[in-house]
DNA sequence: GCTTGATCCTGTAGTGACTACAGGAGGTAT
DNA sequence: ATACCTCCTGTAGTCACTACAGGATCAAGC
């Protein structure tokens, strides 16, 4: 049985961030001490440590939020749990495709700008460009 | 002269968005015609389109705003802009690659966990997983 | 016993960058 | 005249936290 502070450190969840999940109903109020603090058990820290987990891999919190849940029966629902991280895969490959293609779009700018010009061509080209 | 949704056709930025820019003083008011509509000349869309280039180039709005003004001055800071530009670059490779990783680790998930286990072991294994 | 400083509590407000109304005025086509 | 569309202002909601304010409690040193 632990505090929050040190439930923090072990789960990479913040203080205030916890209370939030609680708040929210995300998850589970956990028990108190006598002097009113919150203990958390070793279950609560998998809880925190499997949402840090699945914020850090970019499932939205209500999305994150049902995995958990789907988790906690023992013979859960594999299929909606793949179902979410497929449907999530597209949605990162989207994203590395989309920074990719920004990514050499800036260089171009940057290179292009690099060349002496006082009027800075970037911001010119950028304003009247088509996509 | 145009009215606020041919402004957004041509802008690319919804009639909401671009009030709200105005509201931030992001853009200059524009004129108003004699029934207090906005109207828009070919260098507020072109304002705009910078704006909405930026954006979607992943520049935060702050920044986009402060390239807009350095791209105002005809003899403009080629140099900041450069610096922000470069700077953004940077942030964009390490999201790229963050996401990368990312990607490998969702298909390990999903692939380890189509073996027909009824267990669903992909949430467990996030769960008790070190980083 | 007393002080210092860390940790905790509740509750509220702020963040970024929009987005979504509500409630009304003005314009256009039939 | 009747619809219906676009526009207006102003306010509130979104997401996922984050940052206080103002106070209580605790652990360690003197």
């Amino acid at each position: 049985m632990i505090a929050i502070g040190e439930a923090s450190k072990r789960s990479g969840v913040s203080i205030e961030t916890i209370r939030y999940y609680e708040r929210e109903g995300i998850v589970p109020r956990p028990g108190r001490a006598a002097n009113n603090r919150r203990l958390y058990t070793a279950d609560d820290i998998g809880r925190l440590h499997l949402l840090k987990r699945l914020r850090d891999l970019g499932f939205p919190l209500a999305e994150a939020r049902m995995m958990l849940d789907l988790s906690e029966n023992r013979a859960s629902d594999c299929e909606a749990v793949m179902e979410l991280a497929k449907a999530h895969i597209a949605n990162v490959a989207t994203k590395i495709a989309e920074l990719k293609k920004l990514e050499t779009a800036l260089k171009q700018l940057v290179s292009n700008c690099s060349r002496g010009n006082v009027d800075c061509p970037m911001l010119g080209r950028l304003r009247t460009e088509q996509d």
